[in-house]
RNA sequence: GCCGAGGUGGCGAAAUCGGUAGACGCACAGGUCUCAAAAACCUGCGGGGGCAACCCCAUGAGAGUUCGAUUCUCUCCCUCGGCACCA
């Protein structure tokens, strides 16, 4: 018989909603800490799944331990509720977007609270509110009030399945993150946010981020992308034009072949014009454009290019080399040239040799031998004065003399692009932007902030833009000139939405500013954020970028959004990742229904760290389902307890576990391995088992009342319900964690291993903290010692206190 | 290629300022209870050998340091994740 989990798990939530148990209110003792945990709030799609549970249950174990610990807690949720799946279901279903999105968020927040999670409801904030979107726009104008936000014409990913265009971060291998459908190159004017201004301090701070788990930080500066290098003036043979080229071997300079542009470079076009190479290069231009970047760009493609006619001079030695177009040189990295050094580069030495173009040898190092260019480090050979210096030294030296001579200039190139943030879409933030025949953009006055969707969209999911059909959303007047003027028809991307939402947390409902400036600077920043490894660049980046911007218009103190992260690792079933079209799905309701929520939320805490990958397993919720019955157990027996033998070793036993765990449990909830700190109190409850009817009644009352309190993080209803029937009426969630007794730690015998030559062969067991002598004269007098001993006498003996004797022989 | 994480029983996993490898749990096997089953409870459970005491082997592979290595160093192998014709 299972203990009524369904009856108390709804009670104990009541109970703790109508108390504002998990309210966070910014204390004025200066004793309690501020601990503003948060979980990646979701997408509200309606139901929660298990990955889900996951993100929330460990991040409440932490909310509900931290706040026992006398931290005043901020813990809330909310949900990220523009974006496409709603103006999918609007013209799959003809429903409207708007009520839709509120209907899965009514169900989504029904789903959340029958898990019992510590949130304040009371911040509850949705992105698609007026509310909120409005502060999207009042930060964008800001951005455009900085020269941040800016439209221009550019090469932009374009999804042709979801209708619209792509941040560089949203395309994952070419391919769209939402829906995988191949993304394509396209030409439009769209806004986007200089992101770019902040790619030192983005890389610097990564620095500092301490508590992030490394390869967030790793993929975060690959995505950055500082490179180092030199912009060497080349110029066009006979014009004189100034030709920049980029590269981060300056030391190479004197075995620079030949010179390569981007097929799309202008200066192609203009250097084979009115030659014979003027139709090659017109056609492996478009032949090249014709192609995707990742059909481009793919491995193992053979270098491709053609001669542009056209002749570059070597500024540091005069030489003239031919330029020729190649597709592995790309327009959007560097100036779009590159000068080429087949014998020390991979790249040009494949090009050179199928090319059939001349090579020089600059650097000496080593035996060469092998196929290909030499790369590695060594000594300058055939480059005038720097000849027989080291390489790595003549990087320096030669950048530095070419400044000086004025053949170039030191330089930083990023792989970080600019944020494209326009979206072809209506269900999200309209961008606050006015066209004007006359005045040009013209941005929206902050007082007549928000620009509303419309009530009624029309989504058909054919012929463009929804918004752009609404006559009364796009006429507008001029603000300058009061001219009947256009309004800007694409949203925002979603992820300008999320990348300040915690900041609005902090108060919900201040109208006058995005956030309280006040409150942000108790609150923030958040102390432990908890979330899935998909948003390692994405949302974690721009969230950071955001951070920055707001502090620079002196709106936040701080300038890292996020001091803790925890990527936790996914739920999977059968070793694959839960999907419907698997269907291996485990619906988080049915096991709700089965065990009760405390089962579901220990296993899932107990099967795995909460970095590790979670396989869920039926059988193993029923280990934890028995754990729990049998804490249940307990409670009900301890009233008629009445030991038949009180034993003062048994009691004094129990009393170092109960302080130990106790001990070790709050250790291991800090260092989040609730793994382990859950098998402590299985260890635990099978101690106290085994003293059962050995101890006195007030040696096992405090005993299972600890076990109950150190439950109640992890398995929070039960807990409650223990605790009211162990007859206290106080609420163990705003209760203080209990506190060990270091006194009662130690233990006065121990067992000590004796090893020969490393290996065990005995044990003893002696009283702690015995003299040397002793523990040396116990460990000779042992029986099985004397045998590997052979009557010899040990050469050395190593004496780990309380721990071991070695005697080596 | 570069960067990051990791490799331990049948399974999920413990143990790393070097000191009893496999805690805790699952699965499995045997037992108690029962007319029977389920539940519950008890016992066993890395591999090999031995009636047993006990012995040998074992933390991806190989070397090294050490009285002693899952833990430290080096060289490989493999898995997962990210970036990548980025000049």
């Amino acid at each position: 018989m299972s203990y009524p989990f369904s009856d108390i798990e709804s009670k104990w939530q009541k109970r703790w909603e109508e108390q504002g148990a998990f309210r966070a209110v910014m204390g004025k003792s200066a004793s309690s800490k501020k601990y503003y945990l948060l979980e990646m709030f979701p997408y509200p799609s309606g139901r929660i799944h298990m990955g889900h549970v996951r993100n929330y249950t460990i991040g409440d174990v932490m909310a509900r331990f931290r706040k026992a610990q006398g931290c005043q807690v901020l813990h809330p949720m909310g949900f990220d509720a523009f974006g496409q799946p709603a103006e999918n279901a609007a013209i799959k279903k003809g429903v409207d977007p708007a009520a839709w999105t509120y209907d899965c968020i009514a169900q989504m927040r029904d789903g959340l609270k029958k898990l019992g999670i510590s949130y304040d409801w009371d911040r509850e904030l949705a992105t698609c509110d007026a509310d909120y979107y409005r502060w999207n726009q009042w930060i964008f104008l800001k951005m455009a009030e900085k020269g941040l936000a800016y439209r221009a014409k550019s090469p932009v990913n374009w999804c042709p399945s979801c209708q619209t265009t792509l941040a560089n971060e949203e395309v994952i291998d070419g391919e769209c993150w939402r829906c995988h459908s191949k993304v394509d190159p396209k030409l439009l004017e769209q806004w986007f946010l200089k992101i770019t201004a902040y790619a030192e301090p983005l890389l610097n701070d990564l620095d500092k981020l301490a508590h992030w788990p490394d390869r967030v930080r790793a993929m975060q500066r690959n995505w950055i992308g500082r490179s180092e290098g030199v912009e060497i003036f080349f110029s066009v043979k006979g014009t004189g034009e100034k030709l920049p080229v980029f590269t981060t071997r300056p030391d190479t300079i004197f075995g620079a072949t030949y010179v390569v542009l981007a097929p799309e470079h202008p200066l192609a076009k203009k250097l084979s014009a009115g030659t014979p190479q003027e139709k090659p290069v017109a056609a492996f231009a478009e032949a090249v454009a014709r192609r995707s970047k990742i059909e481009r760009t793919a491995e193992g493609v053979n270098k491709q290019g053609v001669f542009t006619g056209g002749y570059a001079v070597n500024p540091v030695n005069g030489e003239t080399i031919p330029i020729w177009i190649a597709d592995y040189v790309l327009m959007e990295y560097g100036t779009g040239a590159i000068m080429a050094v087949p014998t020390h580069d991979q790249r040009d030495f494949l090009f050179a040799k199928e090319q059939k173009l001349p090579m020089r040898v600059v650097i000496q190092g080593g035996e060469g031998g092998g196929e290909g260019a030499y790369v590695g480090e060594g000594v300058l050979v055939n480059s005038a004065q720097f000849s027989g210096l080291k390489n790595t030294d003549a990087k320096k030296k030669i950048a530095l003399w070419m400044e000086e001579k004025g053949h170039g200039k030191r330089v930083t190139q990023w792989r970080l692009r600019d944020w494209l943030i326009s979206r072809q879409r209506c269900w999200g933030t309209p961008i606050p932007m006015i066209y004007c025949a006359a005045c040009g953009v013209v941005p929206v006055p902050e007082d007549q902030l928000p620009v509303r969707l419309p009530e009624k969209l029309p989504i058909t999911g054919e012929g463009g833009s929804p918004l752009a059909k609404v006559k009364e959303f796009v006429e507008t007047t001029c603000p300058c000139c009061k001219k009947p003027a256009r309004r800007e028809t694409d949203t925002m991307a979603t992820f300008f939405d999320s990348s300040w939402y915690f900041l609005r947390f902090c108060s919900p409902k201040e109208t006058q500013l995005p956030f309280d400036p006040k409150e942000a600077a108790h609150w923030m920043p958040v102390d432990q954020y908890i979330g899935g490894i998909e948003h390692a660049i994405l949302h974690l980046l721009y969230s950071r970028f955001f951070t920055k911007f707001l502090k620079d218009i002196g709106l936040l103190s701080v300038d890292e959004p996020f001091t803790r992260l925890l990527t936790q690792g996914m739920v999977l079933k059968d070793g694959e990742v839960m999907s419907k079209s698997r269907g291996n799905v485990v619906d988080p309701d049915g096991v709700i229904e089965k065990h009760g929520t405390d089962a579901m939320r220990l296993f899932i805490l107990f099967a795995a760290p909460p970095e590790d990958q979670l396989e869920w397993n039926d059988s193993g919720i029923d280990g934890v389902d028995r754990f729990l019955n049998r804490v249940w157990n307990l409670v009900e027996r301890l009233d008629g307890y009445a030991p038949t033998e009180s034993n003062g070793t048994e009691t004094k036993e129990l009393r170092r576990i109960t302080h130990a765990t106790i001990k070790r449990v709050t250790d291991e909830v800090d260092a989040f391995k609730f793994n382990t700190a859950i098998s402590a109190l299985m260890e635990m409850r099978n101690a106290i088992e085994k003293s059962w009817g050995k101890v006195p009644t007030d040696a096992a009352r405090e005993s299972v009342e600890a076990l109950v309190c150190l439950l109640n993080p992890f398995a929070p209803h039960i807990a409650e319900e223990l605790w009211q029937k162990l007859g206290h009426s106080d609420l163990l969630a705003i209760r203080t964690w209990p506190a060990y007794d270091p006194t009662l730690l130690t233990q006065s015998e121990v067992s000590i291993i004796l090893q020969v030559n490393g290996k065990l062969r005995s044990k003893i067991t002696l009283p702690k903290d015995a003299p040397a002598e002793q523990v040396k004269a116990s460990a000779l007098a042992d029986p099985a010692v004397q045998k590997w001993l052979e009557g010899k006498a040990p050469r050395d003996i190593i004496i780990v206190p309380n721990r071991l004797v070695n005697l080596v022989i």
